[in-house]
DNA sequence: CCTCGAGCGAGAGCACTGCTCTCGAAACCG
DNA sequence: CGGTTTCGAGAGCAGTGCTCTCGCTCGAGG
């Protein structure tokens, strides 16, 4: 699987990442729906039918970036969170909000990709799906180390909540409260508000500090979901 | 301005009309992307060509699409509060909350359109502030009865943030606390990171009971801009 | 080693898009 | 009434995603 056997395998493998990095190029320049599929061939020095032995639609090819974008933004988050246990579960959660902030005005079009209007008609296949999970996990995993160490706060559910709040404990961390998971889950949905406001121009004319304003943000963020700062 | 003289002004406030009627009706049924303006004019039983003495390009027939869906979600959330000034200030945030909700699952593309991925390279006319400001506005404006009223709980602000938080609140609320108004404009922010994840399927397989988790989470949010329930 | 099928690129072509230009008819205004 | 503006129709341009066919070439099986 790693060594692929003829000269044709280790083209097409080639060629397909040729093609990936080529309208990785693209989006990043004009957006996805600029994305053009005779561009990206007539740039590579192929006719644009010849792009349809590595991608069968458009979309496919969207899926292969979409994959590609959630891996790169999980791996930046990850790698903000390597080695950080020792400065304390709140500081951890703005990092890695930063992080994703940061990943995000980096690399705006993939971020809109993911993260915006989904494209119209497609709807995302199995494979997103984990790579999709990497940053919520990855928080998840911060309140779970802060509420084994030291605890985290806790407020109450109202009760129309609490069979949906035990339920979504189970699925993404029975060892926590459901309470917390509830917290988180409405965090990690309000994260990823903050950053789109501010990359898609929401905050133009509001907010000018934005970089002091989200870490603000991102901090009270972790306070709801119950870490404290040391 | 009320009355137009000829018949031929008329005809043309009505053409227009009909041109945006259909335009949002494939919108709605397509999504942006796939909003296409022969398409438009063919259900019109006109040629392509005669629509652009209506609106001079793609983009002018979004914006004024765009400027509509503002103002309809605007009027939405002002009717949930219109007359609800004595069931508190919390209750009436979740209310206008849950009223942006609720029009965001009934227009989905019209949501996706303004609060999505910018259109690329598309960049948001003048026209479009005053009825993007809407439901912004209503939310100050809660906040601001409840500040006159009972006061709102506070808390502090880190130094880096003072000087952006006092120049936001007299920019968006000069009668309120700097700290109020920042953690006003987050919440505002957030509200459309829930809306947004449950529209855009990020809540697949995660959030079922939608509708209580929203509220709970609009209701935290209240919270955080120190609205108190009774 | 040779052959035959599978993989591949090129090209033509289809149906569609946004947009421009021109032309003739209709409506308006002095 | 006459001149000017406004409008719809049509043709046309450059671009798109995608399909189909045609040869060439590579490589696995006999």
């Amino acid at each position: 699987m790693s060594t692929p056997q003829g000269a044709r395998a280790r083209a097409r493998i080639e060629v397909t990442a040729a093609i990936k990095e080529e309208a990785r190029k693209q989006l990043a320049a004009e957006g996805a729906a600029r994305l053009s599929l005779r561009a990206v061939a007539r740039e590579l020095g192929m006719v644009s039918s010849a792009l349809y032995r590595y991608f069968p639609s458009r979309d496919d090819l969207l899926t292969a970036l979409i994959i590609d974008a959630y891996n790169s933004l999980g791996e930046t988050a990850e790698a903000a969170d390597a080695g950080a246990e020792d400065i304390g579960p709140a500081r951890r959660w703005v990092g890695v909000c930063e992080a994703v902030r940061g990943w995000a005005l980096a690399h705006p079009h993939e971020y809109a990709l993911i993260y915006g209007s989904p494209v119209p008609g497609y709807s995302a296949p199995e494979a997103t799906i984990p790579p999709a999970s990497r940053v919520g996990l990855l928080l998840i995993g911060i309140v779970r180390d802060a509420y084994g160490r030291h605890g985290v706060a806790r407020d109450r559910l109202p009760a129309e909540l609490e069979p949906e709040a035990r339920r979504m404990a189970v699925d993404l961390a029975p060892d926590l409260p459901p309470e917390v998971v509830t917290a988180l889950v409405a965090a990690w949905a309000q994260l990823y508000g903050l950053v789109g406001f501010e990359l898609f121009g929401q905050f133009n004319n509001v907010v000018v500090e934005r970089e002091a304003f989200f870490r603000h943000a991102a901090a009270r963020l972790a306070h709801g979901v119950g870490l404290v700062f040391p």
